[in-house]
DNA sequence: GTGTATTAAATGTATGTACATATATTTGCA
DNA sequence: TGCAAATATATGTACATACATTTAATACAC
């Protein structure tokens, strides 16, 4: 279920102008929901239903990180420090382990250290690579999410087990 | 097939240093991927693949993309108003059916105005909505483009057709 | 040992997303 | 008719992405 988080400062008079009508989650195929009706090949459908459905579901996900205060990127990055603790983690290693490659690691540490969750140290031992560890701050507030982890609250839940591996499975061989 | 286009201006010996190590194309599970051995859940895998594997193929796609200068997003507006063609399209129009409803309409409708793609015109019936209405150079340019399309180039067509279809299955199923 | 190549991280810039809000215009009802 | 609500679009801001470039430190070949 789509749950929408309002941010600090909205009115309820606002809020009632401009969600007076309910949000109503569409529940259709591919073909509907983006009215294109015909599609060149399986191949264009499968790319765009793909490329859609990633959205949305990312969207269900960030709306509910919202409440946290950290965004999805910087919730990727404290996993996988967490993953690391108590070792710390340099950006390069950021890099190699985040979904998204060629995101800036450096520029979403400085807002996590910003928000107290990392520390970030020049390495003494070779001084180019900063060692970045995840505080006890950092490690409540993961504790807290939890909760999300595993795509729940995500429209990933209506598949069955079995179509979720084999959901799996095929997108490992696009990406093979 | 994933190649890397290299941007106007960036000489061969920049080339030489930058990517003297050849790009290679991992080509494994999503576990080994992101270097996560075990899941919470089928649902928890299926999610983090989703994500992943829709930012992979994006990024096949923009990278073909840059060659014609137009961004993914401008892409797909230009496509859009290729379907009305000779009839105009209102942003409403675009933003309902773009693949992500909540990006910006206007401003990439701005991108695109200041390429001479498209044309932007007040409506006289009702001068709030404006009229956006594809050039023959954005014609032109699109029909450079249709061999993209499709998904052509990316990895979507290591699947076979019937393994494109179950894709979009399970897809539609996640959105439903 | 010295200088060049390589590596790690940070930064600059254009674009896009997500959301709130502002502005202009039209609708609709008291 | 006149005014409040609704609608269409644009704009402001924070954050992120994509890519090139810069800066600093280390490695390595000679």
């Amino acid at each position: 279920m789509y749950v929408h988080i309002f941010a600090n400062g909205v009115s309820p008079m606002f809020f009632q102008k401009r969600y007076s009508q309910p949000l109503r989650l569409p529940n259709m195929k591919i073909e509907e929901e983006i009215k294109q009706p015909v599609f060149k090949s399986p191949y264009q459908k499968a790319y765009i239903n793909l490329v859609y459905t990633a959205g949305r579901v990312q969207q269900e996900q960030s709306a509910q990180f919202k409440q946290y205060g950290v965004t999805l990127p910087q919730y990727n990055i404290l996993r996988i420090l967490r993953g690391q603790y108590p070792k710390p983690a340099t950006v390069s290693l950021l890099i190699e382990r985040m979904l998204d490659k060629t995101s800036n690691a450096s520029r979403i540490v400085d807002k996590l250290v910003a928000k107290e969750l990392v520390t970030r140290h020049q390495c003494p031992n070779d001084r180019r690579t900063v060692d970045v560890l995840i505080t006890e701050k950092g490690l409540a507030l993961l504790k807290e999410m939890d909760e999300l982890e595993g795509g729940k609250g995500t429209g990933i839940t209506r598949l069955s087990e079995e179509e979720a591996l084999e959901l799996s499975r095929l997108l490992d061989k696009v990406r093979s």
